[in-house]
DNA sequence: TTAAATAAGTGTATTTTGCACACTTTGCCT
DNA sequence: AGGCAAAGTGTGCAAAATACACTTATTTAA
């Protein structure tokens, strides 16, 4: 390293996840339960320090690894936060991520948490330390914008979800209903998911049909000009 | 300041900026020329280390202040790059930030240049050092993705404009052709531009309508759920 | 075995929006 | 006065969005 960088720009970077998954029509988020200072004993977000020889992009990858074993996850970065003020031991960046994970399964192999971690519905999430509120809000929002251009919300979902599901979703997520004959028309029109031919079991009532998505449908479609939308 | 920061967390922080300009036809990007190392006597994206008492919103318009002397400008946050060897000096992670900016407002005081600074035509841009041409590339992006649903379109133009300008700024950005009736009949349907009765002068054929913006339409329409798209 | 309960699944008519398309007007310049 | 250059303008057709209500399949309990 020839010129070295004056100390006085030195700062630490932190990256912090907002990690969704949909679960019984609720959209939830992933916190953890801080064990160490500052904040102990107070739910926020995932988060940790970036060491000087991790990429950025690796190190949101590695806070999600840890948290949650899982691997191969849809992420995307939200915002970076800078306020000088935001962390009280010194001058902490801080750059955002959210992920989709299906929740389903995460929940089977909860004995790879690091720490205590629990799902909370994304409209009762307790008050959160640093700026993690502000942080929280850009990734509901980045997620209501981005879920009705990109077909996004499949991570989500099971593998196998039914018509109902995939509605739901939707309308936890913005906040509002649809037609259901409209939703499906629309949602089958873009011939992005397919019926399996399989069914639910054990459910009290008439079962519905299992889609799925076809990742490489979209690839395809948009080479073709073709641009989702919900 | 009570627990440190350990110091193998310690990085740089810098922020870059696109800032785009429209004229003559052409979207344009403001670039500095490099007069210190790393990457002496190139052309790069302007941009600073952020010192340790300033906000980093604070850092990215400082860095537009001190080099076009504009002040109130459009801008947003795009995105934050941290791989581990972007920079020849060490470990620096950079926010890039987009302006918008009127250029004729710029031209007419470029004796506030801190440093030597040109317009390059968007498709004439000439290689750029660090990750910059990554950065520009993710700037377009998002700047044709944020025109189309968002009114920001007429940051780039003067305060009274005519159609045809607006129409060729759409095209020069999006890459596409409009047909003028339907393009007109859109924009003017939104309600959110006014005919202001003055007219271009000194030009060699017919004299176009001038209309203004009107930003605080914007506001009142987003209340009533309407949402901006062309 | 039958009836009730529950959610799944399905079609049509109307309105709105998007899109294709070509000629007339205005003012300047010579 | 005639030519040039860009501004400005309307209609018809096709596609998409929306509103709207009943039938079907399965489980459970009487």
């Amino acid at each position: 390293m020839e010129g070295n960088i004056e100390s006085k720009f030195k700062a630490a970077v932190s990256v912090d996840n907002v990690i969704f998954g949909f679960d019984n029509n609720d959209l939830k988020v992933l916190l953890i339960y801080r064990g160490a200072e500052p904040y102990k004993d107070c739910w926020a977000l995932p988060g940790d320090l970036i060491s000087l020889d991790q990429d950025l992009e690796q190190s949101a990858e590695n806070v999600l690894q840890n948290l949650t074993g899982l691997d191969n996850i849809y992420m995307d970065q939200i915002h970076t936060f800078g306020r000088v003020d935001r962390h009280p031991f010194g001058r902490v960046f801080t750059v955002a991520y959210f992920a989709l994970i299906k929740i389903q399964d995460y929940m089977v192999k909860p004995s790879s948490w690091a720490e205590e971690a629990a799902w909370f519905p994304i409209n009762e999430v307790p008050e959160l330390p640093f700026d993690h509120m502000e942080i929280l809000a850009y990734a509901k929002d980045l997620l209501k914008n981005k879920i009705r251009h990109q077909p996004i919300g499949f991570e989500l979902l099971p593998k196998y979800f039914t018509l109902t599901e995939i509605q739901s979703l939707y309308e936890a997520i913005l906040e509002t209903q649809f037609d259901t004959r409209n939703f499906r028309k629309k949602l089958l029109s873009m011939n992005l998911i397919v019926d399996t031919g399989r069914q639910q079991k054990e459910v009290a009532h008439r079962p519905a049909k299992l889609y799925k998505y076809i990742t490489k449908r979209y690839a395809q479609l948009q080479q073709s000009g073709f641009s989702f939308d919900l």
